[in-house]
DNA sequence: AAAGAAGGTAAACATAGTTTACCAACAATG
DNA sequence: CATTGTTGGTAAACTATGTTTACCTTCTTT
C-alpha cells in the first residue's frame, strides 16, 4: 500500500453513526436513479425522489407529501407538477373532501416504482452476499428497531 | 388506536434498506445542523455538511473535498468560500506543490468540528439506550463491514 | 521552448427550494 | 344565515445552490 492510500483509508473503528449510516444511504440513492434512468424511465432526478420512495405517495394527499419529505407544499406541489408533466403520476379531486386531492400513480408511475423497489431487493441480494443472511438479517432489525423507536421522530 | 393513525403506520416488516437507512440518516444530518447552530456556531447550513463531515477536511486540498462530496470542484470552492467568510477555515497555500492549496480549520472551524462529534457522541448515547449498548455496537459493527465493503464505492 | 496536464478560480446559467400572497371549500359562531 | 376562521392547494417572486463554460497559474513532458 502506497502512502497516499494509506493516508486516504479511513478508519471504520473512529467511525460514528452518522457517517456509517450516510454513506451507503446515499449510495443507494444515487444508484436508484441511475438504474431507473437506464431502464427507460428517463427524467427523474434526485429531487423526485422525495416523493418516489417509502411509503407510497399512491392515493396521498399532496399537503402529507409534503411533511414526510420535510419540504414547503409549494416545493412539493411543483414537483408533483413536473412529475405529472413526466407521465408518472396525476392529481385528482379527492371526493366529499372539500379542494383535496388525492395524488395517484399513472401505470408508468407504478411501473417505475415497482423498477425502484426491484433495485433495492437487488441491492440487498448484494448486501446478504456480503454480509451473510443471517448477519444482514440482524442488520435490518436493527434498523428496523431503530425506526420503531422515537429516535427518528 | 384511530384509523387514521393506523392508516399512517408504517410497517417496518415491509421496509427496505434504502428506506431503513435513509431515515435515521436524515434526521441525524438536520439534528446536527440544528445543534450546532444553537451552540453559537450560526450561519451553517446544510451544503456546508459536505465539508463538515468524516473524514475531516482539515489539512486536504480543495479538489479532493470537492470528489469525495461528489459534487464540482467549483461548487465546492464556493462553500468554502462561504466557510472562509464565516471564520470556520481558511485556505492556505500549498508550499513546494504547483497551484495547489490546503484547507485548514480555524480555532472555530475545529471547535465546531468537535461540537459536531459531540452531538453525534450524544445521539449514539441515546441509540446504545434504546437498543441497548450489545445491539448498538453490534449495528455499528455491521455497517462497517458495509463500509469496508466494495458495496459503497 | 512549446504543449499539455493538474489544480484552482470566476462568471453565467439552470435548478430547486422558501417566502409571500391568494383562492376555494368547509366549519364554527354570533 | 352571514361572517369569520381553518384547511388544503396553487402561483409568482425571490433566493440558494449547483453545473457548465471559460480561464489562469504552475509544473511536467517532449
Amino acid at each position: 500500500m502506497s502512502i497516499s492510500e494509506e493516508n486516504l483509508r479511513v478508519k471504520t473503528k473512529d467511525m460514528l453513526i452518522g457517517a456509517l449510516l450516510r454513506a451507503p444511504a446515499e449510495a443507494i440513492h444515487r444508484r436508484i436513479i441511475r438504474e431507473l434512468n437506464a431502464a427507460g424511465f428517463e427524467g427523474l432526478s434526485q429531487p423526485h425522489m422525495a416523493v418516489f420512495r417509502y411509503p407510497s405517495p399512491d392515493g396521498v394527499r399532496p399537503g402529507v407529501l409534503a411533511e414526510r419529505a420535510g419540504m414547503s407544499k409549494q416545493a412539493m406541489n411543483r414537483l408533483l407538477g413536473s412529475l405529472e408533466d413526466l407521465g408518472y403520476l396525476a392529481r385528482t379531486d379527492a371526493p366529499d373532501e372539500g379542494r383535496a386531492r388525492i395524488v395517484r400513480f399513472t401505470q408508468r408511475g407504478h411501473l417505475a416504482y415497482a423498477k425502484a423497489i426491484e433495485v433495492l431487493r437487488e441491492i440487498e441480494r448484494e448486501w446478504s452476499g456480503e454480509l451473510g443472511p443471517k448477519d444482514f438479517a440482524r442488520l435490518k432489525l436493527l434498523l428496523g428497531r431503530v425506526w420503531e423507536s422515537p429516535l427518528v421522530r
